[in-house]
DNA sequence: CTTGAAATTGAAGCAGG
DNA sequence: CCTGCTTCAATTTCAAG
């Protein structure tokens, strides 16, 4: 079957919204057409474009994790018994929408799983493990990593040149 | 020793904002006042001060990795030679700005990274890791896992109940 | 800590190039 | 696809409870 691109690409103008809006998600529409030397209507347009594209999935709000009460993160390994649709999915389905899970990769290898969790000690983080991930009967191990820090990287974006004025 | 907390706790009201908030970062002020039966004035005023304290960070944009031309994702894992702050620091300072690196968690334990990283294809994947990782020496070893997929959790808060208007 | 009203600023809609 | 103009909506500020 043959992949259906909906937009072959983005135009340059396109790739230096996209790159100031990374840099700063919260920049009203009138600072990035003044910075690109746009008129506001058509910033709007190409911005309402982009999402509407899917390109822009949306915002995410960064949360101090520690002082909502959950200053413990990990990083959880889980293997499977047993790899069919269904099981994988139940359980993908079950972790995601669980209290405290950050985000989950789906990987490939032996290890089908790794959990970024955050709890509020290490009491919790146990009875995560035991009660919402062991106790699934097709995980067959799991293996905790304690994480001292998370930093994001910068992303596939090259920075914007920074702004004249 | 007493311990020393710079702010007790959030209250219940800050913990509506930020829930209402982390379900939909781009409500307007004007919206969550009304949800919360707040004046707005009040509602921004509650707002700045979790930005000012630091229990929101900020917000991040979420872009369609694949749109940008790099629809290939994995979780790289690194083992270190030594351990000593200045060479983990260094490699990890590093990490973070190599483009293509979404986001990097430096762990306890044997392995030292994670890195999450978004590629254009295999053999870009090929030149990360050959190119960004393994030519710092003080890298032992690297085990590169494909994601099939990626998705968001829960997160720490309980969901906010739905706005009844 | 909260409020309403005033003043400023930003967003959206639209007809035309 | 881009623009300026108009209209509308949201944010900020502030003196006061």
């Amino acid at each position: 079957m043959k992949k259906r691109e909906q937009r072959p690409l983005l135009d340059e103008l396109d790739r230096r919204i996209v790159g100031l809006l990374a840099a700063d998600p919260e920049l009203t529409n009138k600072a990035l057409a003044r910075r690109l030397g746009l008129a506001e209507s058509t910033c709007a347009y190409r911005v309402r474009a982009l999402r509407e594209r899917g390109v822009v999935e949306g915002t995410t709000l960064r949360l101090d994790l520690a002082a909502l009460g959950h200053p413990l993160q990990a990083l959880i390994k889980v293997r499977l018994e047993r790899h069919n649709a269904e099981h994988v999915n139940r359980l993908y389905a079950s972790l995601v929408k669980t209290p405290g899970v950050i985000q989950v990769f789906h990987v490939a290898g032996a290890d089908d799983f790794y959990l970024h969790v955050a709890v509020a000690d290490a009491e919790a983080l146990r009875d995560f493990v035991l009660l919402h991930v062991t106790v699934h009967r097709v995980v067959r191990q799991t293996e905790t990593h304690l994480i001292f820090e998370r930093r994001e990287g910068v992303g596939v974006l090259p920075a914007p040149d920074p702004a004249t004025d």
